[in-house]
DNA sequence: ACACAGTACCTTGCGCCGCAAGGTAGCGGT
DNA sequence: ACCGCTACCTTGCGGCGCAAGGTACTGTGT
């Protein structure tokens, strides 16, 4: 269930955002799908109360901007592709995870002693 | 100043709490003495309205216990130490970390195309 | 004795954000 | 016409880091 308060719940919090942005460098997203892509890894599992007021804020901070496009099969899609913003964000947060990273591995090591 | 909804402090969101699990595997500590260290970190500076709430949540989990001790100079201090339950807590993260960790490293990846 | 600085503990109110749950609407198959 | 699927979005809640504020004990200087 891994209900509030969840191990993984909290981790997510401040990574998930860059992580979607990351998605979009790769090709534009929508909504449904990208629920799905990060359903396939293990730790960044979330749902459409999660993303979509996500995808809002990254809208609202100028980082992404959207566009209408017809599916093959079903209703519109709305997709989002990084601005030079939102890419320049997305490379500031890597210097900065990359740090963060390093830190808390050093930290809490990867195993006892 | 890093203000609200900065990098770092989402970041540290999830793993704050492990790192002081971590710092006292290491030797008991107490308050002001994790303030210091972490502040030492770059990314890991808390405040006390930080560390002492978040002190209180891993007593009410009963991951650490506290003894009173007292200072070689200045007002007793709160000793906090692990225990088996805040031990065996602190092992799980590891290996979530670790997993998250590569995980992150895989999406975001460590520099552009 | 007394004032003051330093250390150490703790609380209050706020804002952010992930989440469960619920809601609306377009599209295709039968 | 109906039903299920896809896709978008909102509401209310809870957890947590934070700035700011508050209390108390100790040692030092006068």
């Amino acid at each position: 269930m891994e209900g509030a308060g969840g191990l993984s719940t909290s981790l997510r919090r401040g990574t998930l955002e860059f992580c979607v942005l990351a998605l979009m460098e790769r090709g534009d997203q929508y909504g449904t799908e990208l629920v799905r892509q990060l359903g396939a890894e293990r730790n960044l599992a979330i749902s459409e109360g999660t993303i979509y007021p996500l995808l809002s804020r990254l809208r609202r901070s100028g980082w992404v901007e959207t566009t209408w496009r017809e599916s093959p099969s079903g209703p519109p899609r709305r997709y989002y592709s990084l601005t030079p913003s939102g890419s320049s964000v997305l490379q500031h947060f890597r210097r900065e995870w990359a740090v963060f990273r390093d830190t808390v591995d050093r930290i809490v090591g990867t195993d006892s002693p």
